[in-house]
DNA sequence: ATAGGTGCAAACTCTTTGCATTGCA
DNA sequence: TGCAATGCAAAGAGTTTGCACCTAT
């Protein structure tokens, strides 16, 4: 899966952190903020731009160390962070993948089926004719998932490379 | 998992049947013809536009009867139908759902969350959105997913009709 | 004190695979 | 006849869940 995208967009102004705008989110429906919570909470924002619950736990301390956290915990919590607004998910390659939602902007993905990484974009045309044909059919939108599939540039290049080298 | 589209698009023209299509494609590798395959294959073609392993095998012969096909053989053949380009598949809420490729023009989708029943769109501005994007990026471009989640017409309905109801 | 949260292991869903047997070419 | 295909059951991957114990409010 992929790391952290080589392309990231400019964040989007938000008045409250993500912390606060998690602990608001927990106060109003009475939940509770935790270690475990926080830790990844901290953890997810200041690192990583897409990820799956794998990575993320492969990232983690292991049992036994400080800030251990399990894995039914992770998958917990990275639902309740969607729930919050806080990430978004998309499934890709038979898994979830999340990425950072709250003061990010909508953006969609390329897809390097060589590096396996997940590149941005953004287009408003995208979204325009999303929005037509949505409502050519009369369907009331409540989001959209666009992924291109390809061979990144970088990739490109190594395969011509090595292609070359094969010849030899 | 969705049931058939209600909308289908017209055909594109082939030359060849799926099955005569499917019967080169199995020649060509050395592969046989068997039952199981041209059972699965005419019963597909007869049938449905979208539909999952699970889906298919619950409409199939149960074990014991005439034409019984094991799960397994139908996943397997599955994803053969998809290598011989007669199939397309992508996935949908963590299962794997199928379309008729061959004969069947390039459409994207709009996912109705409620009845869980797939619409088919095409566009060629989409399709245009797509190479640009890509051609930006230094992306060589496979293929792409393109899925619009909402509530479709009929649910929208039924969803009024059921808040009319629910304030009597 | 008392819900809500956590960790553990077991369960679950969807799909794939190893292997002995069957059956096309 | 030989290699591909099948059926079965078991294994996998990824994720969810039941339950006893723990802890934030």
């Amino acid at each position: 899966m992929s790391g952290s995208s080589s392309t990231p967009l400019p964040p989007t102004n938000v008045s409250l952190s993500p912390r606060e705008r998690f602990e608001e989110y927990l106060q109003t429906r009475g939940l509770r903020q935790t270690n475990q919570r926080k830790f990844l909470l901290d953890k997810i924002f200041s690192e990583h731009e897409h990820f799956d619950a794998d990575e993320l736990i492969d990232r983690l301390p292991s049992k036994g160390s400080k800030n251990y956290v399990s894995n039914a915990t992770v998958y917990r919590t990275l639902r309740e962070f969607v729930d919050a607004g806080l990430l978004k998910s998309f499934q890709l390659e038979g898994r979830m993948v999340y990425e950072h939602d709250y003061g990010y902007p909508q953006h969609d993905h390329l897809y390097c089926t060589v590096c396996r990484e997940l590149f941005e974009f953004q287009s408003e045309a995208l979204t325009a004719i999303r929005d037509q044909v949505a409502s050519e059919q009369g369907f009331r939108i409540s989001g959209h998932r666009m992924i291109i599939h390809g061979v990144c540039r970088e990739c490109s290049k190594n395969r011509r490379k090595k292609r070359r080298q094969d010849l030899v």
